[in-house]
DNA sequence: CATGAATGAGCATTCATTCAT
DNA sequence: AATGAATGAATGCTCATTCAT
């Protein structure tokens, strides 16, 4: 199911060596100019690769940008899962995974917003791919909803679930790609009110 | 203050015309295959003109995506106020305007798309320009949030309304960005859901 | 024998006109930008006629180069002429023909600087003509040492004439394609050491 | 000081001997019909190497142009130096070193005519290297005038040695760039001549 | 005569990708 | 495995010239 990107060298790895080494310079390049506007040239500079050696772990520049958002999404999630502590309820468990998710948004800002740009340019198997990742995102906030319904602590109808949890993330995500729009906005306001915002309307109860 | 597109073509109406036609091309083109993908020579064949009549109407394919950014703005606005209905309360209105918006939303779904993903290829007096026009839309929303507070039928802090009117927008648009989350979700739920947590959110009240 | 540029107009005094407008143009822009980098749009927007206008009083960019060239060429004769006074002796008719026809390029020494560089780019019967007039000038300077010649005021031997007038001419126009490195010369010297040295090449003998 | 053309390529070898086809081809046909009326295309073509190598080597036809004013000057540098024998006086070593250069400009013709039509196209920083060099030819007869003046083989005044110099230069070279004009003149003449004129002009006395 | 919009061939340059070494 | 030179199709843009009005 999940994508695999081809390469002509065996040794794994050496793979995942130096793919990182060319997610690294793609991430750098890409925010600072934008997919189309980088060149795999600069790509193999940057990453102390050469030109033929960019093309022995990738077969096209569309599978580097595939690598990066791949790269981010792991990140994300990473840095989501490490950051969630258990808390009594649902609603509780929701509010710290919202607070969570904003604060690992806050600190992946450029790469969000690479993603949130660049993410159309990729061939569709692979934004296929790229969306389901934010889907599964997606879905962590929908489950923590649905467990806050379980054990009574949101009063969220099961049919306002799936747009809640988009609502989630778009509410946060928004400090990345309307940044331009957000300057007099301290990103500790920003959370409370949106955050509040939120739970309010997932009906969460804290006394349940 | 505006931003003026040069023009080598004298007569006015001629100049809205051909432009007419290459934007309405461009649109076509940039929605199929995004902007790095079209050609100016695709955008002159599909717009009727030879490749040179295009460039007597431009200076530059950048130029080609400003206006179609700027049309699609002008459609926008358009919609919105000849859907913008009186009601009684300042809390009534904002809910209107809300539906209103998220019907032109609806409608203009590709073109708000386009917006997003392809506005980050303007040169950046452009981009500068497209931004604030954004910003425009979203300060319709300020402005009646802060109507429904001086007429009592909102309750929000004023250091609420910015993101509050961020909100409002992002939260219609990604019926355009997210689609492919969506697609369980009617418009109409999606309307009702949206309105609901916002007017929530802004504590209005309808009896005020 | 001379060439004659056709023109879609009937009327010769409005050619004369026009045509004058549109050298004056030319000769401004050739001048800043060269004959390559100057559009026929500038010569029309310059010379304030449309650019249909222009071709109808010309038949190719070439043809404005060539009207350039002969009307550089009618000024410097002109000029030359007007400047020329009688003296006693071919030899002293000489040296003021040729102090005369410094100060003329010393005026017009970018107009020189132009047919030097842009003449090559004109169609061959064009540039015949062209290098014909620059040799009816160095005719003048051969006619006056024949001159000088005959009364016995100038030694040279008839075999060394044509080169000599060449010199004549050639060691005058570098002031203008060697400006570059002669900023260390006055217009004065230059003159005097130049007279000099012809003269001396001629053997010209003022006492004859 | 000096300038560098840059390239892609990093062995140096390779980037001369490409280099040196690119300029072969490019006298050939900046020579047959001009700087501007020559495509890169036709230059690639006739050097035997791709549209996209020739840009491996080169960033931009001027650069080419230059390459081409940089090697015909190299070669006028070596063939002068290559042929200047000693002499007894310094009058004897300028007439010598007069001849020789004479002969140089008889067998670079077309070489010297390119410098002369084109080297106005090229960019500020290039077309200055181009007139460093040609002043630096300039005053290697300079030099040759002041030795001369030392041993008192030379009766010039200081004065006068930089347009000296000048015109030794420019009434060589208009063996070439006025050829059309001295057809009935032979090359040995040609030189006697001028090497007359210039010695008289310096005030040149071999018995010294 | 004059206008100025239209034409379209033409050009310099770029760059993802390949492949001989 | 790595290198880096080579490829060549593709692209945005220009501009001399024409011609309908």
């Amino acid at each position: 199911m999940a994508i695999t990107i081809e390469s002509n060298v065996k040794d794994p790895d050496r793979i995942r060596e130096r793919r990182a080494q060319i997610v690294q310079a793609a991430v750098k390049l890409f925010t600072e100019k934008g997919f189309h506007k980088t060149t795999t040239r600069e790509i193999a500079r940057e990453s102390g690769l050469s030109n033929g050696a960019v093309y022995e772990y990738v077969k096209s520049k569309e599978d580097i940008l595939f690598l990066v958002c791949q790269h981010i999404h792991r990140a994300m999630r990473e840095q989501l899962e490490a950051s969630l502590s258990p808390a009594e309820s649902g609603a509780g468990r929701l509010r710290q995974a919202i607070r969570a998710f904003y604060g690992v948004i806050e600190r992946m800002q450029t790469d969000i917003l690479l993603i949130y740009q660049e993410s159309k340019s990729l061939p569709s198997p692979y934004l296929r791919e790229v969306l389901r990742e934010e889907q599964a995102i997606t879905d962590v906030f929908a489950d923590l909803l649905r467990a806050g319904v379980a054990d009574g602590s949101i009063g969220a109808d099961e049919r306002e679930i799936p747009l809640l949890a988009h609502d989630i993330v778009v509410m946060g995500q928004m400090w990345a790609f309307r940044r331009w729009g957000l300057h007099d906005v301290s990103f500790t306001e920003f959370v409370e009110q949106q955050v509040d915002i939120l739970l309010e309307a997932c009906k969460a109860r804290f006394n349940a």
